[in-house]
DNA sequence: GATAGTTTCATACACACGTTTGAAATGCAA
DNA sequence: TTGCATTTCAAACGTGTGTATGAAACTATC
């Protein structure tokens, strides 16, 4: 183990010419210049130029997803067990947009890079967000505990809808501040958590009551799968 | 030009096998494999390889924005000048969905190749995708002649959310599927057409009414550039 | 049917990339 | 110090890539 110096530079350095210039442009070669460490480090240390980049993702989206979860944990146990929509979507979309167009955050390498991630989306990143499938199941299920009756589908379709805005606010921040020439302010993240959170409840609960429903039962629909990936 | 059959077998089989596998898997000796054709071909017809992926890339995309602005221009002449706002989002985000859902289209080759190019934003399509801001300035114009007296940013927002969700849905689709474990019907592409309507319409009438605005001025906010790029 | 222009073809170039190698250097315990 | 494991290093390997070349085949015009 030693000093760890030679891996935690590596680390670093990727982070920050990944975050630069994205996961195209940047080679091994650059980044261990970067580091001023030997080419051979990098397979000697993580195996291989993918598992240098899933390490980085890794380390950045765990704390994402600890922080949610912290978020909506002390929000149902404020509310005694259940909390209110509003809170549920402020913890999914909060952490995210707060990681990536936080104040302080600005210049941050690490919000830079999870920007890139979610541009370019390189294979081994590709691989670790398939996994976060039941990261997203307990959103789902604090939103059934939320919005009892309501028909499951919604659900999904409101934490989706809640997803694709935060995620297209970070991906196209830069052509939406060209596209509205300044007048959509992307710096005050609090705002923007309040605006995607507004809509996304408006989204569960502004629209239809119940749909369709033809007595909606209990049983889950026909063989469906029900676990058994990851 | 003669019968421009190399040319014509080229452009199908980039855009079969891109569609297929992705652009980082697919190599112009894939391609010329597959279109039973000289490898020199390829560059004698178009270049290189980014401007072979750059002219699929654009024929696709010129034909879904010609659509957008026929539904558009259809409803404001049915309206007399002025749409009303579920007619101009349905036009913004119905030709693209129905695009890359649409039913007929199940296996259709252009619809999963835009998918891709929606997935993994390789450099030369990046570069069209930017010249796409005055197109969506036209559907700007359009909702503040149906929202007059709406704050700007709140149109920039709305459309921005509407994009978000029907690129979200088309991208992540597989995603959700999964996570929803089937209940959410990809399938039927008018209901997520409808749905994404309806939210978008909600989030650009359904909050505030006018929002913070210490007495809007007509003035452009301080310096900022009025036009020049592009 | 000769000629000029266009298109196809096999082949090679040049190079940038991730990875491997084997030896040198370093750290650490006995 | 000796011996062993870990870490660093320079150099090379092997391969896959987009692109270039120059000759051959084809097409059309006169």
């Amino acid at each position: 183990m030693a000093s760890d110096h030679t891996r935690s530079a590596i680390l670093a350095a990727a982070e920050r010419l990944y975050a630069d210039r994205g996961f195209g442009d940047v080679t091994l070669r650059d980044i261990v210049a970067e580091a001023n460490v030997n080419l051979a480090a990098v397979n000697y240390h993580f195996g291989s130029k993918d598992e240098l980049i899933a390490e980085l993702f890794v380390t950045r989206s765990l704390a994402t997803n600890r922080e949610r979860l912290n978020e909506l944990k002390a929000a149902e146990e404020a509310g005694g067990g259940r909390a209110s929509i509003e809170a549920i979507m402020h913890a999914l979309v909060g952490p995210t947009l707060r990681g990536c167009l936080g104040p302080d955050r600005e210049g941050s390498t690490a919000a830079r890079f999870m920007i890139r991630a979610s541009i370019e989306s390189v294979p081994p990143i590709r691989r670790i967000k398939n996994r976060e499938v039941d990261h997203l199941r307990k959103f789902v299920a604090a939103m059934r505990r939320s919005l009892p009756g309501r028909d499951d589908a919604e659900l999904y379709w409101g934490l989706h809808f809640a997803l694709a805005m935060s995620h297209h606010t970070i991906r196209e921040k830069e052509r939406l501040t060209k596209l509205s020439e300044g007048q959509c302010d992307l710096n005050d993240v609090n705002a923007i958590v309040e605006r995607v959170v507004a809509v996304s409840v408006m989204a569960l609960t502004g629209g239809e009551p119940a749909k369709k429903a033809p007595a909606r039962s209990m049983v889950p629909p026909y063989g469906r799968l029900t676990r058994q990936d990851i």
